[in-house]
DNA sequence: TTGTAGGCGTTATCAC
DNA sequence: GTGATAACGCCTACAA
């Protein structure tokens, strides 16, 4: 572990110069390049590696930014670990660490960050299950002057920028699909409200009618997705002897369920029902029918919260920001393949 | 942020006392009960939080772990998420940051760690999918004196200490629950033959010969667990009119393609042929028909990873440890639920 | 029982 | 062009 010193030592010349010229602050005049060249030969051959801790303490801050995530609901979506590659990436850029924490409930929050708070984590980044008493946590921090990013499909306040995709503009993305291949009974499998508003949007640009029969909604246990909903939505569908030709959910867990009562009641992927889904799970590919689905972006969108978090920490003006959810189209809304062997073939685009 | 010094101003004393006081290094004597009080109280009224990076520049430590993991052919198994999980808790008491990165490749892999050698943190965890040429390069960082514990099944290397779950053991945990449902001609997807070993074990703890037409084995892509493999053996099996009446599967994605081929050639499962996987995947739940599973303990191993690592920086004994893999039981090796839609639950009994 | 002094590695300021 | 000095916040001999 070389320090400046030793380099320094090593050349006969001052820790300032060394410093200075390894980080390109030499003012209005500048070094010898000779005498540079050899600074920078010599931190090489040394191995030398800026001690960040000295560095941050030095600036006053901590190069270090808290991750905070409520699991809980999303298991097996690949939502978090794909927000924590964008996360990763970008503070490796910016030589920043985290500090990765899930939590279970607001009480376990707020003290998490309450021991984080200071002295330890210059801002913090907050995703996961939107749990409806955190706002008012996270507004006692903001005041308290803690830069905080959300990453949630919407803000949840003016206040704190978030980076999301939103709601309506998922479901939109999946019924448009639906209606270009001239599917007009579609099946809502709705556990959220404002994604029932991109069903509605959906059917008012293809000039059709909402039926009240066509949308089952269940918030679920929890406030969370569940496989049941899709299980339900569909039985209640075939008990009623109600037609529909696609099902559109709003989770790919519930579209899982979905198909799993279609498949039992006999009916056929995609030649009877065609199918889709949200967030572009891994097990999406691995279902019995590979599952069409929507893309929430959520690699993207850790890289930029980042770098919102950044430009907060030096007081930069920052604000909301949007990414345009993707759909990636799989067997469940496409002819039959010949071979079910190469149904894992996939035409995802982003991630 | 308040530091010592203020707290100190505030009560008329010397910093070094407040810092004994509420570090509790009072060497032999003691503070004035009464003022060691105070200390206490004006600390916490001005929320008090210790300078993390201040304090691991005077300890000559970096109060950071490099977590890095290779992802590819764990997409959707949920593995990452749980060792994450498991390291955050750890380090969390710790009051260690973490340096999250995936690499893609053995280069990704170098050049991040390059960066990040000294200077950033005091050690390295390395997971994910082991690669070939991995271990030269861990070799050359341990002998360059960088702390490095891995968690792999098994260790890569005498010196590097491991957090593990034998491979055979993993295998046979599914094969005893096999035998003991009574099943004797069990059909092994196979793409590691280190785990083919549980495979013999189970047969010989049963009294059985090995027959060489019920093990498909097939390394996949890239050394990877695919669910081409599990329909390519359940595809052969019955093209060949080998019997079977359960299949072992080395992975949840091999299961899964089992099974849909089973379903595919119109057998029912449990009722004809159950089926195991391992990894315990978040969607193992979610299939067809959930999936008995073997846990690979990743949250544990997580934990417990982190521990290893603070002994090795303290240049404390250690040793590599393994952990004992764990069956969950569900409906793919159950009697047939009545309801399918009570088929979600679970009988799992960790992470 | 309490205080003083020095240093961890880096960087900014100012002097030479 | 280059160097001396001080400071970030914390900790620990050592002194009083």
């Amino acid at each position: 572990m070389p320090s400046l010193q030793q380099i320094a030592d090593e050349l006969s010349v001052s820790v300032s110069l060394v410093s200075k010229v390894l980080n390109n602050r030499l003012g209005t005049t500048g070094a010898r390049p000779e005498l540079a060249a050899r600074i920078h030969d010599t931190a090489q051959r040394l191995g030398y590696r800026k001690n960040l801790n000295a560095a941050a303490l030095k600036a006053g801050r901590q190069q270090a930014i808290a991750v905070l995530i409520h699991r809980h609901g999303s298991q097996g979506s690949g939502l978090v670990e794909a927000l924590l590659a964008g996360i990763s990436h970008a503070t490796r850029q910016r030589h920043q660490r985290q500090i990765l924490s899930f939590y279970d409930g607001i009480a376990e929050f707020a003290e998490i960050v309450h021991e984080y708070h200071t002295g330890m984590i210059d801002g913090l980044i907050v995703s996961g299950v939107r749990h409806p008493n955190l706002m008012d946590e996270l507004l006692g921090l903001h005041s308290r002057g803690l830069p905080i990013v959300t990453v949630f499909n919407r803000p949840i306040s003016d206040v704190l920028p978030n980076v999301g995709t939103p709601d309506d503009q998922i479901i939109l993305a999946a019924m448009r699909h639906l209606i270009a291949l001239g599917r007009r009974r579609i099946l809502h499998v709705s556990s959220l409200k404002d994604r029932e508003v991109g069903y509605d949007l959906g059917l008012k640009e293809a000039g059709l009618e909402r039926d009240e029969d066509l949308v089952f909604y269940d918030r679920g246990d929890d406030n969370t997705f569940v496989l049941e909903n899709g299980v339900r939505a569909v039985r209640r569908a075939l008990a009623n002897n109600v037609a529909f030709d696609a099902v559109c959910a709003q989770s790919d867990t519930q579209a899982l369920g979905a198909m799993h009562e279609l498949i039992r009641a006999g009916k056929r992927i995609p030649e009877d029902i065609v199918v889709t889904g949200v967030d572009d799970s891994p097990f999406a590919r691995l279902a019995f029918v590979p599952l069409t689905s929507v893309d929430q972006r959520y690699e993207d969108r850790g890289q930029q919260a980042v770098e919102l978090l950044d430009r907060l920490v030096r007081q930069q003006p920052t604000q909301s920001i949007d990414f345009e959810p993707v759909l990636n189209v799989r067997q469940s809304t496409e002819p039959a393949n010949a071979d079910p062997e190469s149904t894992v073939n996939d035409q995802r685009t982003t991630n």
